[in-house]
DNA sequence: CTCGATCCCTAGAACGTTCTAGTCATTTCC
DNA sequence: GGAAATGACTAGAACGTTCTAGGGATCGAG
C-alpha cells in the first residue's frame, strides 16, 4: 500500500485534507465536490485537481448524516426469484435519473423479511419499495406509518392505509392466457396455481373468470402448484396419468411452466403438439430460444419505474402538502407474448 | 402518521430523545443500545423501555461515521447469476457471526463492475468481497492499494498483489467429471466451454489433462460454450449433427448443462441412454427433482466463508502487524454429485 | 476514617460532511 | 461617488453516534 503523500497514514482523505492540499477551506471543497455554484472557476480547477492526487472520494455516510434527506430507497428482493432480480435492475435504472440511490436488502431462506427490513431502516432510507413481500398487512402498516411503503406486486386487501402498490393486473393476465388458448380451440384447460405466493389468488380467479365466460365452468382445473420448476414439475406428472388428458395447462408463472414443459418432455408428451402451455412473467426464462415459451409478460421496467414513482411521489408531496395518506393502487395491464408453446388441439 | 408523543414532529427519535424520556444522558443510552458494560440494571431496563416507547431505531451511519471501523463488507455480485445468488446468501451467513454487515452492490447489463465499486467505496465498506469479477487486474490492483480485496471463483495469473483469490479447483472439477465418465466406459467425451468467463480456462485444461492421462488426446474436443442455457443448446445443437456422436459432454456450468439436456431432449435423444451430461456448480438448477444433473459441486458455503474469513483477517490482522501483503490464494476441492444425467453408454 | 477501587453515570469532543450566516472585494446602478 | 448587488470565499454550527476523561457515590481494607 503506497502511502499517499499529505494523507494521515491508514485513513482515507476527507474534505479537510483536500482543503489543506488546494489551500482553501473545507466549506469551499464542499462546494465544489457537490458541483453547486458558489466557486470560482480557476479555483475550482485547483480543488479537483487536489482531491485527484490525493484520491479523494466523499463518504456516502457522512453526506447522508448531515444532509437532512438520504435520498435512499431501500429495496427488499428475493435472491433465488429472476423476476426479483429483473425488477431490481429496473429499479436501479429508475432511481439514478431521479437522484436517489438504491440500498439492496435480500430475503433468502436463511435472512427473513423481518432481517432485511430491519436492516434498510437502519440504514436511514427515506422509503421501502418491497419486491412481492410476504409480510403480514400488520407488519406493513406498522412500517408505513414510519415511511412511505411501495408493495411491488402483491396485492393489498383490504388496501393497508400508507403503502402504494404497484402491480400487473394478474386476473387480467389469466384470462387473457385462457382466451388465448379457446381461441386455438383448446376446451379442457387446466391452472397449476401458485398457492399462496403474491398473484396467485388473482390469477386464479382471472382462470376462473375467463372459463365461465367461455362456457367451460364444468371443466375448470386448479391443481395446487407453486413457484418452483418442481412445483410444476409435480404437477405436471399427475396430469399424465389422466385419461382425457387436458390439452393446455396455465401455470403460475414461468419457472413452474418450465417444469411442466420438462416433465412433459421427459415423458415424450410433445409440446405443443398434444398439449399447449402458457407461463407467466415474461421472464429471461421465457426468451431463452429452447424453451420459447408462451406467456404473459409484466412489463417490469414498466413496473419498477412506478415503484420508484410512487416512493419519490410520497417523498417529495408530503413534505409539501402531507395530503392523503390512504392507499394508492397502480395496476398496469399484462400482454400476452406468443410463442412456441401453444397451438392448436391435435383433434380440433 | 401517528405522532409518537416526546418526539420532535416528522423526524426519527435519536439518542437524545430516548435520554431525555429516561431521565439520563445521552452517553448512558448509547452504552445501553450497544449493550456495552457501564449501566446499572434498573437504569438498563428503564432506558430500553424508553426505546420501545417512541420507536427508537439506531442510525448505523452515525455509527459508522463515528467509529473508525465501519465493520461492513461490500458485496459486488451478478444479479442474473444463481451461483452468484447462492453465495450471497452464504456471504450473509458468515459475515453475521463475525460481526460484520454487508452491503450489497448488484452488475447488471445497466450497471457496471465500476459503478457498483465506485458505490461500494462511498459506503465506506471496509473491504470488498468481488464475485466471479471481470474487470482488469490493473483495476483490481488499484483497489487492493486501498483496501483488502477478495476475488472469488476468479483465478488471478499473476497474482495480483493484495488481492486475496478463494476459488475451487476448476481444474480437478473438470477432470474428476471427466474421470467419472471414462469409468463409466466412454470414451468419446466432448467439453462445452466458458469462454472468458472466470474459471473457463482452468475447467478447458483440467478436461484436456484428463483426457491426455487416459489415452484420449486424439478425442478431445473443446465447443466454445458460455455460461447460459442458449449457449449449451447452441452447442448441443452442432453436437446432434454429428455422425458418431459423442457419448458423452461436460458442460461449462449448470445452466449450460440444462440448455444441451434440453436440446437433446427435443430433438429426442434421451439421457442418459444415449448421451450423459455432466455440469458444474450444483446450484439449485441441478439439484431439481426434473432436472437431476451430475454435477461437479462447487462447496457454496464454504466459499463464501473462506472469502468473509480472508477479508476479515486483513482487516484484524493489519491492525497489528502489517504483515504480508502479497496476493493469496485459496483453493478448495471440488466434489463429484452424481446425479441421474449420467450412465455407461449404449454401445460399451 | 481515610485511601483506593469499583461501579454507575455524565460532559464534551470527535467522525466527515453540509448548511447558515457571514466577510470582504468587486461590480453595477443611479 | 455612494449605496446596493453580486461573487468568491470562510468560520462555525449542525447531523446522531461513540469515545475519552473524568465525577461522584459506595464499599472494603488497613
Amino acid at each position: 500500500m503506497p502511502p499517499t503523500p499529505g494523507v494521515p497514514e491508514g485513513k482515507r482523505p476527507t474534505l479537510a485534507d483536500v482543503a489543506a492540499r488546494a489551500g482553501v477551506s473545507v466549506a469551499l471543497v464542499s462546494i465544489v465536490m457537490r458541483g453547486a455554484k458558489g466557486a470560482g472557476a480557476a479555483t475550482r480547477e485547483r480543488v479537483l485537481e487536489a482531491a485527484r492526487e490525493i484520491g479523494y472520494r466523499p463518504d456516502a455516510r457522512a453526506r447522508l448524516l448531515r444532509s437532512n434527506r438520504s435520498r435512499l430507497l431501500g429495496v427488499q428482493f428475493g435472491l433465488q426469484q429472476p423476476f426479483h432480480t429483473d425488477l431490481v435492475e429496473g429499479v436501479y435504472a429508475a432511481a439514478e435519473p431521479a437522484g436517489y440511490q438504491i440500498a439492496l436488502s435480500a430475503v433468502a431462506p436463511s435472512r427473513g423479511e423481518r432481517h432485511a427490513v430491519e436492516t434498510l431502516l437502519g440504514d436511514r432510507c427515506e422509503a421501502l419499495i418491497l419486491l412481492g413481500p410476504q409480510a403480514p398487512a400488520a407488519l406493513l402498516a406498522e412500517l408505513a406509518a414510519q415511511l412511505p411503503v411501495v408493495s411491488v406486486a402483491r396485492r393489498l386487501r383490504p388496501a393497508v392505509p400508507g403503502v402504494d402498490v404497484v402491480r400487473t393486473a394478474d386476473d387480467e393476465g389469466a384470462r387473457r392466457a385462457v382466451d388465448h388458448l379457446v381461441s386455438l380451440g383448446h376446451r379442457d384447460i387446466v391452472h397449476i396455481d401458485g398457492g399462496r405466493a403474491p398473484g396467485a389468488a388473482d390469477r386464479r380467479r382471472g382462470y376462473r373468470t375467463a372459463m365461465n365466460r367461455h362456457g367451460l365452468a364444468d371443466r375448470a382445473r386448479v391443481l395446487p402448484g407453486g413457484l418452483t420448476e418442481e412445483d410444476g414439475a409435480a404437477a405436471a406428472r399427475t396430469l399424465l396419468g389422466d385419461d382425457p388428458r387436458p390439452t393446455a395447462v396455465v401455470a403460475f408463472n414461468d419457472r413452474c411452466a418450465t417444469g411442466v414443459l420438462d416433465a412433459f418432455l421427459r415423458a415424450r408428451v410433445p409440446v405443443p403438439d398434444e398439449i399447449s402451455v402458457v407461463g407467466f412473467d415474461d421472464s429471461h426464462l421465457a426468451r431463452l430460444a429452447h424453451i420459447d415459451l408462451t406467456t404473459v409478460g409484466q412489463d417490469v421496467r414498466r413496473l419498477a419505474d412506478l415503484a420508484v414513482g410512487r416512493a419519490v411521489a410520497r417523498l417529495e408531496g408530503e413534505a409539501a402538502s402531507d395530503g392523503e395518506t390512504s392507499g394508492n393502487e397502480t395496476v398496469i395491464a399484462p400482454h400476452l407474448v406468443i410463442r412456441s408453446t401453444t397451438a392448436g388441439p391435435r383433434n380440433g
